[in-house]
Order: C-alpha cells, then sequence, then structure tokens
DNA sequence: CGGTGCTTTGACGAGTATCAATGGGAGTGG
DNA sequence: CCACTCCCATTGATACTCGTCAAAGCACCG
C-alpha cells in the first residue's frame, strides 16, 4: 500500500479506505477532514506473534485499532500465574482511555496488524466528537459484557464447559452470522494451548485432555494442533451450558 | 481528578441536593436546568435485602443511581450455578445504555435505596449533553477494571487467596482512603456467605473454612456472622496475592 | 539426524465440592 | 420466660475434579 497523502475517494486517506475500523470502528465517527487529520500522525504496523504491545504498569502514548490478528490482554500474579482477560479482535479499539497506565498487558496471540495513532490526538477528537465518545462507550459496554460472560464461565463451570464455551466464542468469531441450522463450522484456533489454558483459568494437560475428549466423542475433529472443525455443533452447545 | 462544578444550591431540586450521586455520581455532568427536568420523573424508592431489580432477559424500562446498600449483579447457568458479576456501592449508575435487555440479574444484596428514572429521560439527555456520556463511559471503564481484575482472581487464585482479595475490596470500599499505615479495619460484610460464595465462584462451605482458617491465624475476627475486624492487614495483602 | 518447542498421555496427589450433621442467633407462640 | 422453628453458618467425612510431575510423541528446522 503506498503512503502517499493523496486524497480521493471523498477526501478519505488511503490508509483508511480499506480499513475496517473506518466502518465498524470507532472511526466510524470521524468526518472525512478528521480522518485526514488524524491520518496524518496514524502509521501502520505488523506485529509478530507473541510481541508485547503495552506493558503492565507502563505509560501508553498510542491508542491502536486491530486490523488483522488476535491480541490477548493478560493479567499476571508475582509468582507467575497469568490470566487472559479479554481477547481484542478487528476491528477493536485497542488502549485505556483517560489514564496514562494500563491495568493489563497487551500481547500479539497470532501475527497482528495495528493502526496506532498518539493517545493525545485521539483525546483531541474526542473532545470535538461526542460521536466517536459515543463509539468508544458502545465498545466499553461490549468489552463490559464479554468479559461478565467470562466471569460465569471461569467462576462456575467445569473444565469440560470451559474449553466447549471457548471453541464456540472463537466459531461465533470467525462466522458471526452463522445460522442455527449450519452444523459444521470449521477454524484456526488464534492461541496455542498455553494460551487457551490462560483463559480458561486451566492448565495445558487439562484443556488437552478435553480436546481429546471432544475428538473422543465425535464432536470436533482436529489437524495440527490448530485447525479445529467442529462436527456436532448442537452437542458443543449443550456441553457449554448454553 | 474530579472537577465538581460549584453550583449554587438554587434551582436544585431537593431530592438531589444532598444526593452522592450529583457529585460523584453521572448527575454531576447535569446543569441545575437539566437536574430539575430529569428529578420531575425521578423517583426515589427503597428496596428490601433480596428484592430482585432486574430479571435477565427482562425488558428495562429504568435506570437507577444506587443511593445506599448494595446491588450485586449475577448471572445464571439452565441448571442454578450462580455467578455475582458486579457489586453496585453508591453512587453507582445501575443500567445498561444501548440495550433493551439487560444480561444480568440485578438483586438487593442489602436493603438499598435507588433514585430511578425513566430510560427515556436519560438517553434524551445523553444527546444533548456530551459530559453526561463522558461520565457513563468513566464509570464503564472502571467497571471493567474491576470485571478484568476478578477475572484474575477468579481464575487463578485458591480458595484462601479468593477470600482474602474478597475481604480487601469490600474494605477498600468502605474506607478507600485508607492509608497504608493503618493496621485495623473493621466493618460489615454485606453479603452473606452464600454470595460471597457466588462472587468468588466457590462453595460455602469452603468460604466458611477460609474464615475460620483466618480466624485461627489472627488475621481477622468475626463478630454476629457479619462484623468483621482486619486485625493484621498486612498479612491479609500478603494472602490476597497483592 | 539430533535439537527445540509444543502437545499429548499417564500416574499420582492436593484442593475443593459434595453430602450430612451440628451449632447458634432471631423471631414466634405458648 | 422458655420451647420451638427457621435460617444461616460451621464442622466433619468422603469423593472427585483438576493440578502437578514425568515421559513420550510429533512437527519443524538447522
Amino acid at each position: 500500500m503506498n503512503l502517499r497523502q493523496d486524497v480521493h475517494t471523498a477526501g478519505i486517506p488511503v490508509l483508511c479506505q480499506a480499513c475496517e475500523a473506518r466502518h465498524r470502528g470507532i472511526c466510524g465517527a470521524l468526518d472525512s477532514d478528521q480522518l485526514v487529520a488524524l491520518a496524518k500522525t496514524s502509521s501502520k504496523q505488523t506485529i509478530a506473534s507473541g510481541a508485547e504491545l503495552v506493558g503492565d504498569t507502563e505509560t501508553v502514548e498510542h491508542y491502536s485499532n486491530v486490523l488483522a490478528g488476535v491480541v490477548k490482554l493478560t493479567k499476571t500474579l508475582s509468582d507467575g500465574r497469568q490470566q487472559i482477560v479479554g481477547l481484542q479482535f478487528a476491528p477493536d479499539f485497542l488502549g485505556r482511555p483517560f489514564k496514562s497506565e494500563s491495568a493489563v498487558n497487551a500481547e500479539a496471540a497470532t501475527d497482528v496488524s495495528l493502526c496506532s495513532f498518539p493517545k493525545a490526538a485521539i483525546e483531541r477528537m474526542m473532545k470535538q466528537s461526542p460521536e466517536l465518545e459515543h463509539r468508544l462507550l458502545r465498545q466499553t459496554l461490549k468489552e463490559l459484557d464479554e468479559a461478565r460472560d467470562w466471569m460465569l464461565t471461569l467462576g462456575r463451570k467445569t473444565a469440560s464447559e470451559k474449553v466447549a464455551s471457548f471453541l464456540l466464542l472463537i466459531a461465533n468469531h470467525i462466522d458471526p452470522t452463522l445460522g442455527e441450522g449450519e452444523e459444521k463450522v470449521t477454524f484456526d484456533l488464534p492461541l496455542t494451548r498455553a494460551d487457551i489454558a490462560d483463559f480458561l483459568g486451566l492448565t495445558i494437560e487439562t484443556v488437552s485432555r478435553q480436546f481429546t475428549k471432544l475428538r473422543a466423542e465425535g464432536i470436533i475433529s482436529i489437524e495440527n494442533n490448530r485447525h479445529v472443525t467442529v462436527t456436532r455443533r448442537e452437542r458443543l452447545e449443550a456441553r457449554a451450558g448454553h
């Protein structure tokens, strides 16, 4: 993609033209002038799987939109026990407004592509455009709903139910429009077994055993450790404790 | 932090004059005219402990501010397993904007006093006043931070650490200004053992045993099941896995 | 080939749930 | 004032899920 500040298509920056965040993400709140202004200080960057984006208690000067890939938000106890407290997919917004330091670590779970801009630029625009703040509020409420859903899973579900819930979470994210009628879904897991364990509050061994059990029961099949096909969706949903 | 604007008491509804939500809550975003308009449709109500405020999937036509007491937000699985996903103290806002139905149950954990207003009134004002939406965003971000903190507790802490974390959570809420130097704190638990268990993802028996252990070690003392004194704050903090 | 990283599988034990009984305070009625 | 009940909390005995430790399998890569 070229980096010219060339402005076509009703004055929309090249950077933004094919960007998902411009429609479903927070940038949908901005008009073309604002987009141009923001694009001046924005940069698209690619991050390798495993790289740390934001350190715990680190000062954050940049916010980002996730363009592709999956970012995991984690919290860690002093002795190393870790919990994933959120997964961000495109076109989610990444950052914690109104606080200089993040309460969580952010790390690329897969290769990730981001569009980053300085904290100050967004905060300036938020003052101008209530619509931007409105979008942020909606995203935050969505994340809060997801976090609370997951609290139920963490606190009250068994290992078996947790793994089933996780698979459905990913399946729904891959294809949110998936009708009830569709039986089979197939996708690549964006997380390693270790990440899945950290997301579910389990160990990798327990996660592995649950996968094995699901395979043995003919509910899913797995190729290459990552590629999953859900063959009996209903039974997976039943197991998740709908 | 919170800019508290000096408004003359002239023109402020009686209902609001001594209200905590007018300073630290979302009503701080409103000028006296707006307060008057909102107060016309508002009503203060008292709810007995145990009463249900908002049913899961129920349509909500009212939002509220918590004036006193504690409200618990819960989620329940089809077989009855329950998880508390949030606790609301004064002057928290109660409601889920932009969605007609709540994803959680809300129930009075103690006797609760509320200030309720119709959904429509708030949403109308949100369009007029970006500051109101700003306050809502801040409260939502705060709740998100709390939810994620708790996910770490639910997913990765032991029963012992969970109970210690819970006691500190309540202690900090009773007296947020509590300095590091202060050793002793004393307070009434706003929750029954069953509620605490549902908050921590444990059973009441396990919670009870952990309390007993803390008492035996001289870290806390308990009178009448509800009244707790933390005698060795540092050791409680150490146990919570700071 | 022999590493290295990730996953699976197995054997065992610790931590927590479950089931069951007891304790204790508050309210009620004799 | 004392039984009686109800509700909640505590305590005990036992079962079972899941974590821990150890080893082996498998793909990828130099």
